[in-house]
DNA sequence: TCTGGCACATA
DNA sequence: ATATGTGCCAG
């Protein structure tokens, strides 16, 4: 356990300020950079050769048109995607070296949101926050060479508000603040899935950010949406000219559609949606457009992440990256597979989740990683704990192996075997902090000052790190709360079969705290 | 709030 | 052509 904190050398904290530098305590191996790339993004690196790697947020003039409003991204059972979609130019990857790339998103406070008024403002406490799930790109692996020869598209990921999501997107709760994130994981043969030191880096765009919402609640995001995705061609039409002609027709039953957008562009002059009341310093931190939440990083959900989730604040712009020394054994795995979230929720599908067999897991993680082809299209999900803190500590961060880098102690991974193709199949591998990912979780807790609530503080090993599947942590007591359990489903020919569930271990405290 | 079906759009 | 991504709206 220790490892923790010897390994992360946790960030400070991000404060207002920013923490440019993050404090290297454990020093030795890990330490992180941060460096700026683009004007908003963070970045963290750990070592090794990831220290070069620059990442570049494409059309990001469109973000930020959307960041200036309030960004809402709609959730659906079915999952959906997110516009604008988040693509990026990446550089200063080595070009032979393979690197899984992977995004998730992380509770970006632990606040709920309502929209009155033409306005966002924080309703109460975060919902427990669910395991995070990682997005693995599906050219993962890839050398650097592929992924630097164009850009690389995460369009397809999705976002759901099915907490028993059977198909690896994202779950995210309606009406919270969320926080986009990218990382680069080396891939080749020193750094497995399962590796101790896997390198990887995060990067963090706070115009990304997003309220997850299950319709539109800003009109004047309704009408971003309608004039930039092609898919909402057919919603088109409200300027003005528009309503001229609107006004024109006889009856408008015929066109009901053009109404509400068209009616309410103007509605709100509305500062950034964004620009929340903030409440406390360290709870909400400041959602002023110009502060980011990150702040507040410290509560986050506890899944988080690590450390490296920090992110936002104000503007950072480089993560570190770090790199995880996690040694030991592994031990992997159990297969217990829980529930316990899950079940809380429903439990219907609990056939559908079967305790994957530990070598499953395992070989998930290691293999998925490995280039395999067959695992190329291998989507990782990271669970968080739940800890509660959303972003906050880079610190915790420290994740150094790949695991880690979930923000969340806990991590699923699932991976789709190439065989079955099918998107949706794929096997996962949940982890907690407890047993097989170290979770970050030490992040949460200690030591961040702010982050304060509850979740961190829960775990009992404050090391962060996280083994990969297989290996385990010492660290990782099993004890915590944080368990990652492992789940591997079993149907066979519905797409659902493998699900993953992400459970999360840890839920006791949070489920009091909100 | 959230859901499912819709008409329209892209690929 | 099919498959799928969109916001709208009634329920």
């Amino acid at each position: 356990m220790a490892d923790a904190e010897e390994v992360f050398g946790l960030l400070s904290p991000p404060s207002d300020s920013d923490s440019k530098e993050l404090n290297d305590e454990g020093g030795q191996e890990n330490r992180i950079q941060t460096s700026c790339k683009s004007p908003s993004a963070k970045t963290s690196y750990i070592q090794q050769g990831m220290e070069g790697i620059k990442v570049h947020l494409h059309e990001r003039e469109l973000w930020t048109k959307f960041h200036e409003v309030g960004t809402e991204m709609i959730i659906t059972k079915a999952g959906r995607r997110m516009f604008p979609s988040y693509k990026v130019k990446v550089t200063g990857l080595n070009p032979k070296t393979k690197y899984i790339l992977l995004m998730d998103a992380v509770p970006a406070d632990d606040h709920r949101y309502k929209f009155a008024d033409n306005k966002w403002s924080v309703t109460g406490k975060a919902e427990p926050a669910m395991p995070g799930r990682l997005y693995v790109h599906p050219d993962s692996p890839a050398a650097g060479a592929h992924w630097m020869r164009q850009l690389v598209s995460f369009q397809k990921l999705k976002l759901t508000n099915n907490h028993l999501d059977p198909f690896g997107h994202i779950i995210l709760n309606s009406m919270h603040k969320y926080q986009p994130r990218i990382h680069i994981v080396k891939a080749d043969e020193n750094n497995g899935f399962g590796s101790k030191n896997t390198a990887f880096c995060t990067h963090v765009f706070p115009e990304t950010s997003f309220i997850a919402v299950t319709s539109y609640q800003n009109h004047k995001i309704t009408q971003l949406k309608i004039e930039n995705n092609p898919f909402a061609k057919g919603f088109r039409g409200s300027d003005d000219m528009e309503l001229h002609r609107i006004s024109k027709i006889p009856s408008n039953k015929e066109y009901p559609r053009v109404p509400q957008t068209t009616i309410h562009q103007r509605l709100a002059p509305s500062t950034t949606a964004f620009s929340i009341e903030a409440r406390g310093p360290s709870s909400a931190g400041g959602l002023s457009v110009s502060q980011y939440p990150c702040e507040k990083i410290k509560n986050g959900p506890p899944d988080l992440l690590p450390p490296s989730y920090a992110v936002p604040h104000n503007h950072y712009q480089d993560y570190h990256c770090t790199r995880r020394k996690v040694d030991g054994e592994c031990h992997t795995g159990d297969h217990l597979y829980k529930k316990s979230y899950i079940e809380s929720i429903t439990s219907e599908d609990e056939h559908y989740y079967r305790p994957a067999s530990y070598s499953q897991s395992l070989a998930l993680a290691s293999s998925p990683y490995r280039a395999e082809s067959t695992q190329r299209q291998a989507c990782m999900y990271a669970s968080t704990s739940q800890a509660m803190e959303p972003l906050t500590n880079l610190e915790d961060m420290s994740c150094s192996t790949w695991t880690s880098m979930s923000p969340y102690g806990s991590c699923t991974v699932a991976a789709v075997p190439s065989v079955e193709r099918r998107p949706y199949q794929h096997f996962s591998a949940h982890f907690t902090s407890g047993s097989l990912v170290p979770r970050l979780s030490g992040t949460s807790g200690h030591t961040s000052p702010q982050l304060h609530r509850d979740t961190h503080t829960v775990y009992p090993n404050p090391t962060a790190h996280q083994p990969p599947p297989r290996q385990c942590g010492p660290n990782v007591s099993t004890s915590s709360p944080e368990y990652l359990y492992a789940h591997a489903m079993p149907r066979a020919l519905s797409p659902h079969h493998y699900h993953a569930v992400p459970t999360v271990g840890i839920v006791p405290e949070w489920s009091e705290g909100t």
